[in-house]
DNA sequence: TCTACGGTCTGTAGCACCTACAGGAGCAAG
DNA sequence: CTTGCTCCTGTAGGTGCTACAGACCGTAGA
């Protein structure tokens, strides 16, 4: 048995991996940018997370389902200057966020109508000329 | 009056950008991979521009504007493989990316439920506590 | 004990789609 | 001739990953 072996609450970059759904990758690029903290290591150099680091991941993930942007979570972590954000700042960062999740919901509508109404007017005939092809032409 | 003095119907590349509403740089990165073909030139090496320069980048602009990649766009434009898309072509292409436009509205709709339900419950009191810390925590 | 296989390490390049800047040259007006 | 704008080129930066190469490590089976 070694200084260095790994407790059954000791996990490896892979059981992260597993445990929160994240790419592999990621978790080594979510370390560089200053999301994930530098974890332990072994002797040899490998990685070592606890439950903790889980729950991070898992914090972010969820966060980035909502479409918060990485800094947007630097933010809600309390990393942004060091000082712990209170609620009424991580409320005030979800209400622009949900008025910019609106906003893109609106343009995909019109874009939506715009495609399915030139889309219906294709005769899908094997010619040349196309009604979509005529809406992007003028 | 040089060889090479403009006329009223050639264009430079700010007139070009301007009569588009493209980003003058984007003008330059588009030529770069191959969505606008390479410019006459002065003889200073400057671009000069027509008036079918200006139908095609307004023709790539509104398909941007629906949603369309640049790769969707090549396609559009005929230039996948130099042969002519035929009008069933493009209306597969309309559909599938009407189907994808569908889909981001769909997931964009359910985190807008989510931020506004969790937004709601919070107290916008200046205490470290958060509705949305605490859901995004488990 | 040797060996084979898989996991891990690092750095770096690539993806889409631009945007911006540095450093030099051209051009028109005053 | 000088001022000030445009234009040229190449390249770096931004966002958020993802993937690869080449080296090392650790373990299970023969």
């Amino acid at each position: 048995m070694q200084a260095d072996h790994m407790n059954e609450r000791s996990l490896r970059r892979s059981d992260l991996a597993q445990a929160t759904g994240c790419n592999l990758e990621t978790i080594r690029y979510y370390e560089g940018v200053d999301l994930l903290p530098a974890p332990a290591r072994t002797a040899a150099g490998h990685r070592v997370y606890s439950g903790q680091d889980v729950k991070r991941l898992g914090f972010i993930m969820r966060a980035r389902e909502l479409g918060f942007s990485l800094e947007d979570i630097r933010g809600l972590l309390g990393l942004g200057d060091g000082a712990l954000r209170s609620c009424a700042e991580v409320k005030e960062r979800t209400e622009v966020h949900l008025a910019d999740v609106r906003t893109k919901i609106a343009d995909l509508q019109r874009i939506e109508a715009v495609l399915s109404r030139t889309a219906g007017l294709c005769t899908g005939e094997d010619r040349p000329d196309c009604a979509v092809l005529d809406s992007l032409r003028k």
